[in-house]
DNA sequence: TTCCATTATTGCCCTCAGTGCCAATATGGT
DNA sequence: ACCATATTGGCACTGAGGGCAATAATGGAA
């Protein structure tokens, strides 16, 4: 039987052999036993294939956002909902790793990506305004989600670049980051570092 | 003779007339009297057509970004260059918002601006990577690079949907939006708003 | 002015992603 | 076994983009 698990798991096989460019979509069809229609059946198209859980865990992000409790500040509600939703279990962090490190370190991908991020953007847009009574269109709810993708792609890119740091150690530092240059309004001390690794 | 502002104006012609992805390559270069295979050697793929003086830009935005005095914040240092790189000149605004409803609003071409915003991403991090004494691919000079343009573009998307307002009212708004989100870590005042459109 | 060496322009052909349309095939219920 | 329905597959087409080689400018040097 035909499924979007096999068609990935294939896919990214032929992907990490090849190289996601010099992958066709009819080498990916071939190896799964199916026709190049039909895969264009599964996927919309050839960047749409690694992307996995990805619209189930927008779901998920959106209800662990509705449960925050009211009296957190919006702010660490929506970084603890984003870290919530980059938690992968032990088990699949190499595979993980691996999608992601497809996802940001091809060009076709990165740039498609931007698509789907418009969706994750939004889940965060509709929170921070629902919170403070505005509409997710305000500019203060969109540029919350704009930043908060900001904070963590850059706490993927850090952690697909060095195997031993923690994605939530990371995530926690993106902020922190902000935190500083922020609070930093008037003397500049250029000795100042960033703080250690997270965990 | 062939000029990319040539080419540019006719191509901007026919994406208004008839949409970008509407519009064949063919078209273009017919409408501009030269061959197909030449409008490629203008220009690497159609998605960089609409671009303008870029690449240019980016280079006054480093440009501007040194010639900061060393005792503003780098946080100023950054906003205000940010307000400069996106100063235009009162006369060119209209075909500026032109350019950039086109960018911004066609999914094609929003998916490739990804690849262009990294290079700019790359000028805020050099600054900052440069200010604190750290790498450009550090965490932190990373993470203000894409933290900075999300400002930015968050700013864009609301001064394309609302003529009335100022471009670089909107970047303040946005520079204030975020402080009052991180600054907002206590009590949440859900009757707060927005402060007034910018100018 | 003429010739030569670049450099720009173009034509031709190819690959590949993606779509529309319709035929064939499986599938589940009766 | 039979039919209605959904899935799959085949075919042909468009459009972006690249490789390559032929053909035009073009800007000096003689």
């Amino acid at each position: 039987m035909t499924t979007h698990a096999l068609i990935e798991e294939i896919a990214f096989r032929l992907f990490d052999e090849q190289g996601f460019d010099n992958t066709t979509v009819e080498q990916i069809a071939d190896a799964a036993g199916i026709a190049r229609r039909t895969l264009f059946r599964y996927y919309p198209s050839k960047n749409d294939i690694p992307w996995g859980q990805f619209d189930e865990s927008l779901r998920l992000l959106a209800q662990h956002l509705r449960e925050m409790p009211a009296d957190v500040s919006t702010a660490v509600a929506v970084q603890e909902s984003v870290k919530a939703f980059n938690h992968v279990d032990p088990a699949a962090v190499e595979q993980h790793r691996r999608r992601m490190r497809l996802l940001m370190n091809t060009p076709a991908l990165q740039a498609h990506a931007t698509l789907r991020h418009g969706a994750w953007r939004a889940v965060i847009a509709s929170y921070v305004a629902e919170r403070h009574g505005m509409s997710p269109d305000d500019l203060h709810p969109r540029t919350i989600g704009r930043v908060a993708l900001a904070l963590a792609l850059a706490a993927y890119q850090q952690w697909l670049e060095d195997e031993q740091t923690s994605l939530p150690g990371l995530l926690d530092e993106t902020f922190a980051a902000l935190h500083h240059h922020l609070d930093d309004q008037r003397a500049v001390t250029p000795e100042r570092r960033a703080v250690g690794k997270g965990q």
